[in-house]
DNA sequence: CGTCGTATTGAGGAGGCTCAACTAAGGTGG
DNA sequence: CCACCTTAGTTGAGCCTCCTCAATACGACG
């Protein structure tokens, strides 16, 4: 393959091909682990997965577009997706990333609000909207599964909104930074793989591509981080970044 | 009462007391009516209210602060209230205004992450979670319910991402000012509840009070609304403001 | 009628945006 | 294998908007 199809799953994590649909999210109550778990039991995976059709899509192919008929649920098995809206004004406002054992396609009288996008190669599990409810239908514990992620995301898209609320750019893009390593959480903590390009950084910060530009550069040069590649940031001062990152 | 406590029910729709506890969102499938409809049937609001406990508030009363315990989800019948974290820079973020049928408390790892405080007098049905559970267990369909209030909400703080995407605070007004207006649907069109501090708005807009104080004033001053009182607005050129508000 | 919290207005400064030019890297075709 | 092209990224200059600080006005309540 060339050079660009390398980037896969997000970045380098040495995680086994995930060969059933599943769904990560911190659960309502109070757990033993604190942290995100699998919410899936394997016997609910293997049901969700006998309903569901595999998509392997190449980079930067559309899954859907927003305002097109939702037919159906998708669960990342392995990838990024990002998940973005074009507003009439020509700016595109990136809503959220998606990875591995994220959900998407959740849609509003009948139709997708959001287009989503590949930034990797990726592997999803397709669910069609009447599988959907046949699987929530037989089985009640794996729609409370879903209810418990769709509130982890409803999470995740607040915390966007404390990112988006500084005024800074440089805290903004520490705050992303902050995100993508939770990504690699089994992996280490200094290197923190950066899938997307400036410019989708930018559309999901609320910035400019020069202003993420300058703010990145303005880390590295402040010795905090370091480019490894176009694709790849590693820490080098933890406690700095930390201080940066939490100011929110 | 005094006549602060005249603010009641985000202010002036002659809807009648609701008897029963209510959820309110647009569902993910096409139905012949478009727009957000209630929920819960009869029989299953009655299933909802025997397993609740009604709670009274008065205006500005929290609710339940963000890292407490999380033993309840409330529902309300009557009044706005707000969401919001204190962060450690001093600044308070509000993530959303919720009004009657909508639904708040869910929390994540047994805790609450967001503090909630009565903005109006607020008339609010607490279940607790275990007869949530138990609510769930029993009526499956609800739980779908839930489900559908959850990704409604989540839609809703994907488009305050969009708000405070928008550069210009003239702009993030004028978006509030449209979300206000839904909330009286069936009311007339013209005319704005805003039971809300314009210090909250600051903090919802993620723009400083003095900022959201000048753009209120440049649309009075170009007559594009009028603030008939503290708490009420009202739109005197549909068409400008529409224009302003949609450019997101 | 004084006090407190909310609201308003002005002056000055910081940070991000736009515009524009330029570099780097990846992909293509001869 | 190299010239070319396209996309992504980088840097600088000047403008614009919002922020901060500070002083003042207003309304509700005691």
């Amino acid at each position: 393959m060339a050079k660009t199809s390398d980037r896969r799953s997000g970045g380098g994590t040495a995680a086994p091909a995930l060969r059933q649909p599943s769904l990560l999210a911190i659960p309502f109550l109070k757990l033993a682990s604190s942290g995100p778990i699998e919410l899936l039991s394997d016997a609910q995976r293997q049901q969700v997965r006998q309903r569901a059709t595999v998509r392997d899509y190449p980079a930067r192919t559309v899954v859907y577009r927003a305002g097109s008929p939702a037919d159906s649920v998708f669960i990342i098995g392995e990838g990024v997706v990002k998940s973005y809206r074009d507003l009439a004004s020509g700016r595109r406002r990136i809503a959220a990333f998606l990875f591995a054992r994220d959900l998407f396609g959740l849609a509003e009288d009948g139709l997708y609000v959001n287009t989503v996008q590949t930034v990797t190669t990726v592997r999803a599990y397709e669910l069609r909207v009447d599988a959907l409810a046949d699987l929530f239908a037989h089985y009640p514990d794996i729609e409370a599964q879903f209810l418990c992620k769709t509130v982890h995301v409803l999470r995740e898209a607040q915390h966007h909104n404390i990112i988006m609320g500084r005024r800074d750019a440089v805290g903004r893009f520490a705050m992303l930074l902050q995100l993508l390593r939770k990504q690699d959480s089994a992996h280490i903590r200094r290197d923190i793989a950066m899938p997307m390009s400036k410019s989708d950084i930018a559309n999901y910060l609320g910035l400019s591509l020069e202003a993420v530009v300058r703010a990145s550069r303005r880390l590295e040069r402040q010795g905090i981080v370091e480019f490894v590649d176009r694709h790849q940031v590693r820490i080098l001062d933890q406690s700095r970044f930390e201080a940066i990152a939490q100011a929110a």
